[in-house]
DNA sequence: AAACTGTTTTTTCACGATAAAAGACATTAT
DNA sequence: ATAATGTCTTTTATCGTGAAAAAACAGTTT
């Protein structure tokens, strides 16, 4: 099967819900850095919008014939990488249970469950080899590290360290740093949810994604900044998982990133790092609490 | 081609090394942990070593025969492993100059160039990134962000943070830890490298080496132990490309050591970090000065 | 001439296949 | 009964291959 085309399936996705706005689409270059694809892509997308009848296509003019439908769109599933999919495959295996620590982990095996090539497999498993859960023996299997009590306490170690220094830098930054700009949408963006957090409460992770990541970006250190990406993940399924008390915990952070936010704008640095130290501390509260209990060692 | 035997060409050559120092070798289970190989290549080494006469194989019985003669060794070359290989060929490329910020990384060519697949090569690639030289464009090429001062800075920064952090946690374990003994051991070999300083300052890297590592395990943190990778890897290239002043640069370095190695041993933490901190400071001017200085960029 | 479209080449991504190496199972020796 | 050896099976490491996607080149249009 080679290569699947989800790259060109889900820019025409992107691209149907384009259409809804225009009488007609640009240039083939413009579509191409605003789909993110290359104009190889863009032109199948085109070719096949021709074909449904979508649009009239006749070299520079790419007229709308109509609106798209819902059956005009490729299913969601289609669109992802597969990347994605062994990463949500293999993570559904090791949060749902049954994931000892020291466990081994199999590359054909795994494989041949998602129904994948090996290659994919074993370039996923490196790739994650840096968020520190699993490690290669040289010329032999993966062992499970195990998401435990102890890997929460390394991971948020770091995590404080990093994000006290980045938030000293940035509140270091000169006014004229177009991060305050940033930070004011941000600030807003965080009153607005808390207003209306009894029914968008679930959309707090992926601003509390980017509030953080806006902080590590001023540390300017790409070690640092790449880092997140580790928090991010484990952060990622953590909301996935554990669904208890979801409300509160969100309305709590905002709260918190709030004052968070006020002490950066103060650009006191005590008052920065208290900001930052409480948030940090019930951060890590929250991802402890939701570890299972590692059970004891058990003789069969 | 497949797959090269140098796991079991790099065995052989330890094993033959063994063949000095008895009379009759161990059982196979125990041989393949002594060269940290399984049964089945401890079985194709023993074969072969009967066919050369080295040895007379009979079930249990694995008498020596004679003394290994040079030529009974596998070529180096043909030991390392593939990764290895590309690792060398892709530093020689990175330091050799012409390696401008921003150029572009060609997978299909490095494999070609090296003269091994593509696959390998990707893998590297995947492995390498984690050192923050390299950047991967989705869909895409790899960008090369350069062995920059930029680079060097953020490294130290981290490095700096970690091992004064390990450091402190090292001074704070208890009397009774084989730690201890590890760094008693370590200061004798200081010591009688710096005495012999003049004909073997060039094993100085691999002390080094040895001693952060020791330290920063103190941390009990994985990213603080794995990150220590980076910093072995660029100095690994950093100590082959940089010879001006080895022996005096190295010299120093040995002093910084030991009065680092006294500081832990006092257990006084303020001792522990203004020595820790005095050698790092070096260590990251000895880095400055060997990065090449970025040219402006230049019309051509 | 600048920016676009049409066409061709190159590169990336992913697979199946195969030898090396590991691991499991059965058998034999102490 | 334990620990070795002998044999067979599974897994890992690596390649070549082909489709998807990117990129380069050439020819048109404004």
């Amino acid at each position: 099967m080679s290569k699947s085309n989800n790259v060109y399936k889900d820019a025409y996705n992107r691209c149907l819900r384009l259409l809804d706005e225009t009488r007609s689409l640009p240039s083939e270059p413009e579509l191409g850095t605003l789909l993110g694809v290359s104009r190889t892509t863009v032109r199948t997308i085109l070719a096949r919008m021709e074909e449904t009848g979508l649009i009239a296509w006749n070299k520079r003019a790419k007229t709308v014939l109509r609106e798209p439908r819902p059956d005009d769109f490729f299913p969601e599933e289609e669109t992802d990488t597969l990347a994605e999919i062994i990463e949500r495959s293999f993570m559904r295996r090791l949060l749902a249970g049954g994931a000892e620590a020291g466990m081994q982990i199999n590359e054909l095996e795994l494989a041949r469950e998602i129904g994948v090539g090996t290659t994919s497999v074993r370039e996923f498993l490196i790739r994650f080899s840096r968020f520190g859960l699993i490690e290669k023996r040289r010329n032999s299997h993966w062992v499970l590290k195990g998401f435990t009590r102890a890997f929460a306490l390394e991971l948020t170690e770091i995590r404080e360290m990093f994000e006290l220094r980045s938030a000293a830098a940035f509140a270091a930054l000169p006014q004229d740093s177009a991060v305050w700009a940033d930070l004011d949408r941000l600030e807003d963006e965080h009153r607005l949810l808390a207003s209306e957090i009894a029914t968008r409460f679930n959309e707090f992770s992926e601003l509390d994604e980017r509030f953080h990541r806006l902080i590590h970006r001023a540390s300017h250190n790409r070690f640092i900044v790449d880092f997140y990406d580790v928090i991010a993940m484990i952060f990622h399924y953590h909301y996935q998982w554990n669904k208890a008390q979801e409300r509160e915990r969100n309305e709590v952070a905002i709260g918190e990133h709030l004052a968070y936010i006020e002490g950066l704008k103060s650009r006191d640095l005590g008052k920065v790092d208290a900001a930052c130290r409480k948030h940090l501390k019930s951060a890590r509260q929250t991802l402890l609490t939701s570890i299972p209990e590692s059970r004891p060692p058990q003789k069969s």
